[in-house]
DNA sequence: CCCGTTGTGTCAGTGAATGACATAATAGGC
DNA sequence: GCCTATTATGTCATTCACTGACACAACGGG
């Protein structure tokens, strides 16, 4: 009944932040959650499905201007190198938000409940690449595979700037992808070369 | 107390299936699949630490068969090559498995919660892929960023097998890493070329 | 035949999630 | 400013996944 000034759901998500911080992810109740954010414990689950999206808001957003960005790129470019420069645009975003993802990023990183869903995140947006990719004329097969080692590829990136911010996001995502390139030029199961 | 003929494990995994098939996972509690095996809920956990994981055991199988083969490898190839050599050398026991992949991942595919289970046991794959690689030489980077790509390879392969076993899994791995050659032989960040 | 080990049953309890219903809070028309 | 439709929240009851503690049955040696 009491609606109080900041919304519920902001007020839910920051006490999730504080609590799985300090206490870790197993060691928190939704109930607690809910009432260091003042409301009860059905009210968490009126916006958030289940314990664990408390976390993942973000996701619909980077996925938002990732799409955006390869909708908005000439066809004429090869899958990865429209990936690649779709996860150039999205620099500064990740930057303003690295003071939240790191700790984040963390809390992620201790509790296997919440690294499974990780993972169902990163599947998703992968998948959302490629739909992306085939509406830009790519191939189904290749939008897809394209899509998965194109994200490995950021998530490769992302990982290593999170941990070291030197450069910024832009040079750890260049050194990953040519990282990919050597690894992928130098190999090839038929002995074919294939136009550049 | 009784110990019936079967291994009450076996029993569990079957009935597993079994009810997963008949009414869906979410459909089907632990309860019900313990009946069915003839134990108690309790006997369930006991073998198996949650209701998911009563699906995901030739897991630990294939990483063994895959680490193996990665140990056994000439060290002077290159990664992805190892990886594919790898890859083609469980070929058979892939195949002789198909009719109990198949269902399996039926089941899975309409279980978003079972996805995610299978997206972990994905990455903690291609983690002791890149471990594997690590300890024939290769960089720690390199071999982070081989294993993941290569897994995404690896599982788009295995997936268009399963939809279309022609040619076999050989087939199918040949021509996702070339796809994949062909993806990332074709874009560098930078316009230098990479030694072969 | 006894005994230690191991698998299982029983019971009680926690916590995540959901449905149903009541009620408070707010926005918009008047 | 008031009324009302909509929306956010609280309350209650319930299901189900999972866990700890304890007892006991089953089996494998000796």
């Amino acid at each position: 009944m009491p609606r109080n000034g900041e919304p519920a759901r902001r007020r839910l998500q920051q006490a999730a932040v504080e609590l799985f911080c300090e206490r870790g992810y197993d060691q928190t109740t939704a109930a607690e959650i809910a009432a260091r954010a003042g409301v009860t414990e059905r009210t968490f689950f009126r916006h958030f499905p289940d314990k664990r999206e408390v976390l993942f808001d973000g996701q619909a957003k980077l996925r938002e201007l990732l799409t955006d960005a390869i909708a908005r790129t000439p066809a004429t470019l090869k899958p990865l190198e429209t990936l690649y420069r779709a996860f150039r645009s999205v620099e500064k975003p990740l930057e303003d938000n690295r003071p939240f993802s790191f700790p984040r990023q963390q809390v992620i990183d201790r509790s296997p409940a919440l690294q499974e869903r990780e993972l169902a995140k990163v599947a998703a947006l992968a998948e959302a690449l490629a739909q992306a990719l085939r509406r830009r004329g790519v191939d189904e097969r290749l939008a897809a595979l394209a899509a998965r080692t194109g994200m490995e590829t950021f998530r490769h990136a992302v990982e290593s700037w999170l941990a070291d911010p030197a450069g910024g996001v832009g040079a750890h995502l260049d050194r990953a992808f040519d990282e990919l390139h050597g690894l992928a030029a130098s190999f090839s199961t038929r002995k074919t070369r294939h136009r550049q």
